[in-house]
DNA sequence: GAGGTATCTTTACACTGTATAGATATTCTG
DNA sequence: CAGAATATCTATACAGTGTAAAGATACCTC
C-alpha cells in the first residue's frame, strides 16, 4: 500500500488501462495524451514521470493488447472439455477461431499489437521451447501438441505446422480486417488447414 | 496539358506522391499534411481542395502501396523465364518472396497499406474472378493455374489454397515485420506451403 | 473581354506533445 | 523524530498540428 496511496494511486498502471480503453474505443492515431490525463483528473505533464513519451505508452498498451489476445484464446480453450481426438480437434478450431474474433471484435487494439508498436527487437527463435517466448506462441504449440498426441497431426508436419499455423491465422485475420477478405475466409482456412495437415477429419 | 499547367501543375497526383514518399520515409503517424505541402511550395490549406482531409490522402497513399506492392510482385514474376514445372515452381516461391520482401523492405508503406487506412468495404468476393478484384488476388490465382496447369498443384486443393497462400503469405510478412517470426521464417513457410500442396520437390 | 469558377493564400483557432520550473507529498537518513 | 532528499504532480509555455473561413489570383467559358 506504499506506492498505492501516493499522490494519484498507481497512476502508472491507471494510464496504461485508461490509454488501452481509448485505443480500444477510437484507435490509436486519435487518442491523445492530455485526454488520458484528463480522464484520471490529472495534468498533461504527469504522465512524463511514468513513461518516457506518448509513444512509450502506446507501445505498453499494445503489450497488453497482445496479452488480451492469449487471455481470450485461453480462455476459449479452456471452454473446450472434450478429451481425447475430439477435443483437440476443438481446441485446434477454438484457437484460430478466437484469433479471428479478437481482430474483428477489437480491431484498434489488433492495429496497435501489430501495427509497429510492439516490435520485438530480434525475433523470435522458433525452436526453443524457452520461457520468455510470447503467449501466443506457448499456446500454439501446446495445442498442436494436443494434436499430435491424439494422433490426428502427422509428427512429420508438427514442426513445419508452427509458422504456417500461425501465420495463416494470423493473415487471414488480418486480411478479413482489412477488407480484403469475407468473413467466410477464416471458417474456409480452418478446413483448409485441417485437411492439408492431414487432420483426420470428423 | 490544361490541368497540367493550372496554379501549380497536377498537385493533386504531386501531393499524393508527396504523401507516400514521406509516409515511405518516417512512417505513416510522423506525417505532417504542412510538410508535405511545403515540399511542394504551397499552402497548407492547398490540400483541401484535393483531399476532403489528412486522413484521405493517406488512404490514397495506402492504396499506390498496395498498387506497389502489385507492381513489384509482376516484376518478380517477369523476371522468372523458365516455361513447365520449373518456372512454375519458380514462379510461386518468387511471389511470396517479392511479398514478404516488399514488407521488409518498405515497412511504413506496407503497415500504412494493411493497417486501417484502406479498407475496403465489403471485402472481396473469392469465387468471382471479375474485373474489380485486387491485383493481389488476380496475380495469385494466375499463379496457382500455372502450377495446376504444370501438374504440380492438385487440383481439389487449387481453390481452397487461395485464401491458404495468401493469408499464409501476409501473416509470415507481418510477423517477421513486428519482430513476431524470426527471418528464417519465410523460407520455411514457402517449404512447408509447397509440400503440403502436394506440389513435387526439386 | 466579362463573368464565373477552380485553385491557392492568408489568417486564425483549437488542440497536440512535451520541455521547464515550481509545488507538494512521500520516503530516507541522521 | 526532525530535516534532507526524492518522487510525484501542477502550472506555464511553446512550437507544431489539422483545418475552417475569407479573400486573392489565375484559368476557362461564353
Amino acid at each position: 500500500m506504499s506506492k498505492a496511496t501516493y499522490h494519484h494511486g498507481d497512476l502508472e498502471s491507471a494510464l496504461l488501462s485508461g490509454a488501452v480503453e481509448r485505443v480500444r474505443r477510437v484507435g490509436a492515431e486519435k487518442v491523445s495524451l492530455r485526454a488520458i490525463a484528463g480522464d484520471l483528473g490529472v495534468s498533461p505533464s504527469a504522465a512524463y514521470h511514468h513513461f518516457p513519451d506518448k509513444d512509450a505508452l502506446l507501445t505498453a498498451a499494445g503489450f497488453t493488447a497482445i496479452d488480451k489476445l492469449a487471455d481470450q484464446q485461453e480462455v476459449a480453450l479452456s471452454l473446450i472439455t472434450a478429451t481425447g481426438a475430439d477435443g483437440a480437434l476443438a481446441r485446434f478450431r477454438a484457437l484460430g477461431r478466437s484469433y479471428v474474433d479478437f481482430a474483428l471484435n477489437e480491431p484498434h487494439l489488433f492495429r496497435l499489437a501489430f501495427g509497429g508498436h510492439c516490435v520485438i527487437p530480434n525475433g523470435i527463435q522458433v525452436g526453443n521451447h524457452g520461457e520468455e517466448q510470447p503467449r501466443a506462441w506457448v499456446i500454439l504449440t501446446t495445442t498442436l501438441d494436443g494434436l499430435v498426441g491424439a494422433g490426428l497431426l502427422k509428427p512429420e508436419f508438427r514442426q513445419k505446422s508452427e509458422i504456417l499455423v500461425w501465420s495463416a491465422v494470423h493473415g487471414v485475420a488480418t486480411l478479413i480486417l482489412e477488407g480484403q477478405l469475407p468473413l467466410e475466409a477464416a471458417d474456409e482456412l480452418f478446413d483448409s488447414l485441417a485437411q492439408l495437415l492431414g487432420v483426420r477429419q470428423l
